[in-house]
DNA sequence: TTTCTATGTGACTACCCAGTCACTTGCTCT
DNA sequence: AGAGCAAGTGACTGGGTAGTCACATAGAAA
């Protein structure tokens, strides 16, 4: 975490920092993305930087902490109405919040679809504090619990749906952020949201003609 | 493509060198791949390297190139058999094929895997040469023809299909070389060949319970 | 033996990087 | 005014990188 002489910084300061940093992380790896950099376009020293933090690593799970908190926001409306919703309506309001988080927060969005893309195992289950496997295991149970409930069919195997979920889940964040650039995801998210209306129908139903 | 003095090299060296290179690019993404340390490995002078290479992007391309070469082999039996297989066998029979080969040539598979994570667009599209809207087309055409011979639901989005159909194949290959290791990939390619047959269902089938 | 050509070489250039530290600045309290 | 302390600074260290080039070597031809 920062050190204390961050947050004793004038708020001007230190969001332009934030700012700065978070245009790196968005769009470099953690290894690309440059301190210098950073440094020389909030127009402060490198020594300063190590003022506000221990080293790259500190600087990087602030700002990817940041991002990750920004997203609870966003989604914490919808967690509480989340106990009256069918198993595919809760997919379907996350991957709709999913996109709609990205499409207005393309960079925050970016920095975790980076974290994602890093090799280093080690290097995230450290930043995350916590194994990757367990992350799925909430998934696990919300499928499990619709199969309970007859919403789910009791044929389908409950750690590979989770895996699925989760992947279509990054893949279509991925692809926004890869392959639109901020303006085209801003002036087409309508037509986002509505592909994932139209890959939940294909999950909910399976590709096969009746 | 690599200069004639490369093809001059006497066999045992050159392959020392593709060898070297094939493991940097499979543990590295391109910038962090470091040509010095394949110079080293490969025990060749650095100034030798740039005899039989332009750059590091000349030599890069040359590997990936050999890599997609080797899973084309791989999958060439397949590819004849095509014709006489329903939509989700055809499906079925990629993912298996693109599990056992990456269960099976783990630092080939992951030298694809990480050109896939690169964030330049422009570098990756450089690199293949098409556009990558292109290599989507060859799905949403087989979609389509399952969708005339009534094997896939005239109900579903052949973009958004196309889509989830590759982007799942990448996830399970991307899962495999990220979260295990070569070791564990090899001692497990029955079960995750069960896993590929389950994930299969659920596409076929859908979420819903009947 | 001399000459020519192809190949091999590694010190070197010019760059980029994270992180450090001796020094300076500016503010507050006495 | 002076002391003390927190914060700001940028030249510097030690390390990495891709790519170059003047020279060395070796084999073949004359």
């Amino acid at each position: 975490m920062p050190k204390q002489t961050f947050f004793n910084l004038p708020e001007e300061k230190r969001e332009k920092l934030i700012d700065v940093a978070t245009d790196e992380f968005a769009k470099n790896s953690f290894n690309s993305a440059s301190i210098t950099k950073i440094v020389e376009k909030a127009g402060i020293a490198k020594g300063s930087l190590y003022q506000y933090f221990e080293d790259k690593k500190d600087l990087y799970k602030y700002i990817l902490e940041l991002s990750a908190n920004k997203k609870k926001e966003y989604l914490i409306e919808w967690m509480n109405r989340l106990q009256h919703l069918s198993f595919i309506e809760m997919i379907r309001e996350l991957y709709v919040k999913g996109v709609a988080f990205a499409a207005d927060n393309p960079r925050l969005a970016g920095i975790a679809n980076n974290f994602m893309k890093e090799n280093d195992t080690k290097f995230k289950e450290e930043i995350l504090g916590i194994s990757i496997e367990k992350s799925n295991q909430l998934f696990e149970q919300l499928i499990e619990n619709a199969k309970n409930k007859g919403e789910v069919s009791r044929n389908i195997d409950t750690k590979v749906a989770a895996f699925l979920v989760t992947n279509l889940n990054t893949s279509i964040v991925d692809y926004m952020l890869t392959y639109m650039t901020y303006e085209e995801i801003f002036q087409n998210k309508e037509e986002l949201l509505d592909k994932v209306d139209k890959m939940l129908f294909i999950m909910e139903n399976g590709f096969k003609a009746k």
